[in-house]
RNA sequence: GGCGGCGUAGCUCAGCGGUAGAGCAGGGGAAUCAUAAUCCCUUGGUCGGAGGUUCAAAUCCUUCCGCCGCUACCA
């Protein structure tokens, strides 16, 4: 069978603003599918970057007193750094500020020129110098003067500047052809059926240059304009697959099978993304999913309430894997949740160290005291061994098919069944007993739990990657460890290490 | 205003036409290999309200109440 080609991205984040929980989701999921699409034996790129243009950022930059290069350097490291510290493997790390990019950016612009799609015009509306945005007609107040007023407030002027603009009415029945006649194209449904109906009700013609500041991609052939950002930023998917030079290495991974994305910014990926792709000739992406947001103890993560969270703390103190497992076992992928100690507490006590802790615990050190720290020999089967092998056998599918829906929770769930279904088993079958009345059958239901274990930890790696290659090890399995493994049995009298606990307690008041 | 979603056990949710389910939390018992972890049993819901369709409705329809999302240049 062919290698399977998986091209998953996060968005490209954008560095007006320090990484916090969302972003460290986004990237989480896509690394848990990364990771998954690898351990099936694909072949995975996996990306992830910065956006680092627009007029936020050069303000951002300003008022740090430094040059938007150094600033976004700044910012962009430190979204570098919380990939590292979530254990992201991301194949790339792209920078909208970096030439290959800049490259791409002008390369398709000049391509959707060429095809007729942008046009010169001009742009006009209400602007707010204090502000630096324009503001829809029925967003005004009129105050007692007359005079018209943003909604801060602040006084507007109908401004009238110079634009390009992209033909996106064109693209209006093709888009919903395209939506039409691939339904998974967009998810979770809900999405769907708002992107269908936003672009059902009329699509405007979108502007997508600038000439009020300078800090983008310039615009070829005509340098008093920058390009829109969002016209920069997604073309971030295709630079890292080297367009416009479509013969490269990389150039197989295009189209994208999956762009992971936050709610808020699905029409950018399911609308103009697909339009802009279709005006310059190229094949559209797979999938785009949108996933929901956290609050945090049960509120919205705001600048004025300040309660933005930064996922590295929580990683010192409670372990990365065990933060990642939360964040994918808490809240169904696609819904919003709420993050708190309480949960995440819960979480790690109940399903990590009370449960999968504790069963690789009891298992492996038995074996280390009772039976000769090797994977004890298996002997005749017995009834309730072939059901919990059967249980095992099942997983890796009943996974995939979660997986391939994105249902991370779902797949979860199925897995701590057969976590407590072994739980049970090791009760009913009590092997402290049979060490003094019958070790070949202490030996056979230690071996059927090492088995257990065994599929448990290899599933479960694309999720917690530290931890389960630990188990993993202490289990005795080789250096081969995708799900292709979980077809051969595992190998009897292979000598054990000391096993240690996985996922310690959390005492909390 | 328009379009759409949600409201099921204390909590988080699954079920979406055939006599109410899971996990966690609560209660009782067992066991003692293990991270005082585990196992077994169990309490608990007139499935938001009211009408209707049907032999039969959380499950379909209507309506009311309460939340929430989308409704173009905001990352």
């Amino acid at each position: 069978m062919p290698k399977q080609y998986f091209y998953i991205t996060t968005p490209i984040y954008y560095v007006n603003g320090a990484p916090h929980l969302g972003h460290a989701y986004t990237s989480t999921a896509a690394d848990v599918l990364a990771r998954w699409n690898r351990l099936e034996g694909h072949d995975v790129f996996f990306l992830t970057g910065t956006d680092e243009h627009g007029q936020k950022v050069e303000a951002a930059a300003r008022l740090a007193g430094v040059e938007p290069q150094v600033f976004t350097d700044r910012v962009s490291a430190d979204f570098q750094d919380m990939a590292r510290v979530m254990n992201i493997s991301n194949d790339d790390f792209i920078r909208t500020t970096e030439p290959r990019h800049k490259e791409a950016a002008q390369a398709i612009w000049l391509k959707l020129q060429e095809n007729g799609f942008i046009y010169l015009g001009k742009y006009e509306g209400w602007y707010s110098v204090r502000d630096e945005a324009f503001y829809d007609e029925d967003e005004l107040t009129i105050k007692p003067d007359g005079t018209k007023a943003a909604p801060t407030g602040a006084p507007v002027e109908w401004v009238i500047e110079p634009s390009y603009f992209f033909k996106l009415s064109a693209f209006q029945d093709r888009l919903l052809e395209f939506y039409a006649a691939n339904p998974g194209f967009i998810a979770p449904p809900s999405k769907r059926n708002e992107v269908h109906n936003f672009v059902k009700s009329g699509l405007r013609d979108l502007s997508v240059s600038r000439t009020s500041f300078s800090w983008g991609i310039p615009v070829p052939g005509d340098e008093a304009h920058v390009m829109y950002v969002w016209m920069d930023a997604l073309v971030n998917y295709l630079t890292a697959c080297g367009y416009p030079d479509m013969t490269g290495p990389r150039a197989g991974y295009w189209p994208a099978s999956l762009h992971l994305v936050g709610k808020e910014i699905i029409r950018f990926h399911a609308v103009y993304w697909p339009a802009f792709l279709m005006a310059a000739d190229l094949p559209l992406p797979e999938r785009v999913f949108s996933h929901g947001w956290w609050t945090v103890e049960g509120e919205k993560m705001s600048k004025s309430l300040g309660n933005f969270i930064d996922v590295r703390p929580l990683v010192a103190e409670f372990g990365l894997d065990p933060v990642r497992y939360f964040l994918l076992r808490e809240v169904p992928f696609g819904n919003d949740g709420d993050f708190s100690r309480k949960a995440l507490i819960g979480r790690i006590n109940s399903d990590l160290a009370n449960g999968l802790g504790n069963l690789a615990q009891r298992t492996l050190s038995f074996i280390a005291k009772n039976a000769g720290a090797v994977v004890p020999p298996k002997g005749e089967l017995c009834e309730p061994d072939c059901v919990l092998l059967a249980l095992a056998g099942e997983l890796p599918e009943k996974v995939r098919g979660a997986m391939t829906r994105l249902a991370f929770h779902e797949a979860l769930d199925e897995t701590w069944r057969l976590i407590r279904a072994a739980d049970g088993y090791i009760d009913h079958q009590a092997p402290w007993s049979l060490r003094k009345t019958d070790p070949e059958r202490m030996n056979t239901v230690l071996y059927t739990l090492c088995a257990v274990l065994r599929t448990v930890a290899v599933v479960l790696q694309a999720f917690m990657p530290e931890l389960m290659n630990r188990l993993l090890d202490y289990l005795g399995v080789g250096a081969e460890r995708g799900l292709a493994i979980l077809d051969t049995p595992l190998l009897e009298g292979m000598a054990l290490p000391a096993p240690a606990g996985l996922f310690p307690r959390i005492q909390d008041a």
